[in-house]
DNA sequence: GACTGGCACTCAGGCATGTGGAGTGCCAAA
DNA sequence: TTTGGCACTCCACATGCCTGAGTGCCAGTC
């Protein structure tokens, strides 16, 4: 039913359109590329393809545009991977070099991203959750409080001021802080939590409420989702490849993008590390973004990965080349935040 | 040469175009404010108003609009200050104390300005050059590392790892951190700097490395403007309010907001708290936002104030509306910080 | 001298009309 | 199965007209 070269007209619908923003003719199409028949013929592959779904036309007497399903198409199994040229790598390379923290790569990641994509960049944190912890530290500060610093594997460094009402004594903050390194450190918090609430059994009364505030605040302030939900996003700029119609073409996204919820469930769940994912139009959990299309991957070390960045544009965006930098990016700040 | 009614006029004119957002003509005015005149005589005042640039018309036959001109004498000699209602008042009370750490506070504070002026909002954080130490701490970390760790006055918590080449001895560290802190807590940071720079001299050539390390870290990554410059923005998507064409007068502004350097500039100097600068577009000091006002007030105790907050929005403003709400959030915010 | 009513003039914006061109669908022929 | 040709459709653009809002000015009135 689709033949060879029915794919190649839809290819080249697609490429077309995304250049340049209109809808595409049979005629142009033939004289653009060289598909060896002639516009009659195209005529006729075009009306299969709009029967099947695929493309569609705005209005009689006009070219064809492709549906989202048409881009699914297109991405799946039409879409050569357009290679990053060896400049462009090297620019990522050095830029995310230059930062110092991991506030520093995540604003240098989004940059990078919407520069190269043309488009809006959206980088989470690396997650707390999922990254194991390097170091943990109490420090008593005045009166009856003490601050919990962790240091995660990634270079995050979080804190929390807990309140603890009377204060403790040096010789239990200084026991506190070596079993709950012993336990914590090279874990994953959420691994150590059961140790964790044992912990609070073996102290005395007397000490047991400091315990237990310690350990509350780590397990409810960094082990759930809010730590997990900071996001940077960049390159605003770009709405304008969206439409000229503020209201309904650029607003939405403006909405979802102060929505660090929604925008945390248009990444979607970060699976492994440089694997793609691709949601077009209406495969959008987001009915106001149907005409909006999201290509995020997850980023950290080769195992597993820590968090998901991404881009979102107009559903005629160029899949290839938005493939391929956030997938390059992707790989470049894994690699920066597993060794720094 | 300005006459009482003159500037009644121009003050009917001002409201009646931001009310609008169209020109306005002399029998709209006539018909809308009680001045007690025909509108032949609001045309002569228009006329002398026209001569002397406080209003202009788009074209021939078309009403007036206010110059930036127009603008600056209604905000300075005919702005009637709007009180903000008890509910509003009460909402803002409400929504800030619910924050539970100063980045929840700026977070709060912006969504709050962008929703109370339907305008786009910007905070900064509270400045660590201008606020006094807390609290100074010096964690030992694996290897040759020191997290030094800062809490200032205004509750934030920042943090800095300081390579130091040899791992100190506990001793050293506890010295150096007792040390430093007598000599920074209740102080600025700047108004210590001279004391720590004569900090090093005191130690032995074989600690020197170490204390030198700490001490220029203090200084350098704590002191410089850098840590001064975080800002969170909010309410992008008010930006429908400066028009429909993108390029003209979105794009500039989302440009300007990505860099933070630009934003701060516009902030401008924070004067005393609730003091308002008011900027009207060629006032601006970037000729791209030559058609946006900002309207913006410092925030902090009540002596001197930590940095500064405020909103952009098209010259064609709401400014009473607008000057009440940033006031009573910069109220609120400096009270917010200064008891937590 | 200040205000007012009246009048001629200007011009943007909306609406109807007309036209060119790009594109399609279909059919008969190769 | 492909192709050239032809009739048809409909958008985009240009043209022209008209209306209404608004102005500036002037002569008359208080």
């Amino acid at each position: 039913m689709l033949d060879e070269r029915k794919l190649s007209v839809l290819r080249a619908i697609v490429e077309d359109y995304v250049a340049t923003q209109e809808p595409v003719g049979s005629r142009a199409l033939v004289e653009r590329h060289r598909l060896g028949v002639s516009s009659a013929t195209v005529r006729n592959d075009m009306a299969a393809l709009e029967e099947d779904g695929f493309i569609t036309q705005p209005h009689t007497s006009a070219g064809r545009i492709p549906t989202d399903k048409g881009y699914r198409l297109f991405v799946d199994r039409l879409a050569t991977v357009r290679a990053l040229s060896a400049a462009e790598r090297r620019a990522i390379e050095t830029f995310l070099e230059g930062a110092v923290d991991v506030d520093d790569v995540v604003q240098r990641s989004v940059r990078m991203l919407a520069q190269l994509t043309h488009q809006v960049a959206i980088v989470q944190y690396p997650s707390l959750t999922r990254s194991t912890v390097r170091h943990i530290e109490l420090v008593p500060l005045d009166g009856a409080r003490l601050l919990l610093v962790l240091i995660s594997s990634s270079g995050r460094v979080d804190q929390r001021v807990v309140d603890l009402g009377t204060p403790p004594s040096e010789q239990l903050v200084a026991d506190l802080r070596s079993r709950v390194a012993t336990l914590c450190v090279g874990q994953k918090l959420s691994d150590a939590a059961l140790g964790l609430a044992e912990l609070i059994g073996t102290f005395t009364d007397e000490d047991r409420p400091v315990v237990t505030a310690v350990v509350t605040t780590l397990a409810e302030a960094f082990s759930d989702e809010k730590s997990d939900e900071r996001v940077a996003v960049g390159g605003t700029a770009n709405l304008a490849r969206f439409g000229s119609d503020f209201d309904t073409a650029i607003r939405p996204v403006l909405e979802a993008l102060e929505e660090h919820v929604v925008l945390l469930k248009l990444l979607g769940e970060a699976s492994t590390p440089s694997m793609l994912t691709v949601r077009i139009g209406s495969e959008v959990p987001y009915h106001d973004l149907s005409t909006t299309s999201v290509v995020a991957s997850g980023y950290g070390a080769p195992g597993e990965s820590l968090a998901t960045l991404g881009v979102v544009g107009p559903t005629r965006m160029d899949y290839p080349g938005t493939m391929a930098a956030v997938r390059a990016v992707a790989r470049y700040v894994g690699r920066t935040l597993s060794t720094s």
